[in-house]
DNA sequence: AATATAGTTGAACGATTGCTCAACTATTCT
DNA sequence: AGAATAGTTGAGCAATCGTTCAACTATATT
């Protein structure tokens, strides 16, 4: 028996494995990519981006189409703005959130469509 | 002071909330999208779906690829299978698994995309 | 039939996640 | 200045997640 904290295969295509080696990406790039479909993958989330194509909204507009607290909302805004998905301006009490850039339309429009066959 | 389970705002704006509400699709939509995104949303899943662009492999090509364990590929493989992001043949002692459609690869790209600004 | 390898599975574990709650800051209004 | 509203924050908790481990099935080899 070999050692099975990695993989312990005796019969490995390696073609197929050394030409998949010299296109895969580093290590951090794979952990890029998935922290930034992290954000797309909680409804929570993928509703306050799908309600901000619509318009710039508030957090309280947001709580209240979600039908959530502030708290809640706020908590998620602030993980979306640090990966940049969403931009915001202060007017008075209020802080308006809008999406950073079209990139998210393009992202939730491509899942879209998987779903929809 | 007014129930806080919900949203407590006293100055929502009412035009673009409704707005908002009109193109909001249903709930299980959303709950569909994030569950797609959420196969993106972890490094070891990525890297598998990526690998699969290249070529067709077997569980143990992909654990020797990402010097995992066959079982921890496995459980991750299936997870892929149950949302049809991936397919396979069988072939002796092998399970050849392979892109299910290109959706995922445009997905992928488009993450790529919005990483390299 | 016995052995070895490929792959799957379910339980268990620690780590992460999303919300709640309470306390806080900031701006507005009286 | 004091009260009210908008928004943020950190701790805490239940739920979910990803891996490991051990046991299992299935195919191939001798």
């Amino acid at each position: 028996m070999k050692d099975e904290t990695v993989c312990a295969c005796e019969q490995v295509h390696e073609d197929a494995v050394n030409g998949a080696k010299r296109t895969m990406l580093e290590e951090n790039d794979y952990i890029a990519l998935s922290t930034l479909y992290k954000m797309f993958a909680d409804p929570t989330r993928i509703k306050l981006l799908h309600a901000l194509e619509q318009s710039e909204m508030c957090v309280c507009d947001l709580a209240a189409l979600l039908g959530m607290t502030k708290s809640a909302i706020s908590h998620q805004l602030k993980a979306l703005r640090l990966l940049d998905l969403v931009k915001f301006r202060k007017e008075g009490q209020n802080v308006f959130y809008s999406l950073a850039d079209d990139h998210v339309k393009l992202i939730i429009d491509m899942g879209l469509e998987h779903i929809n066959e």
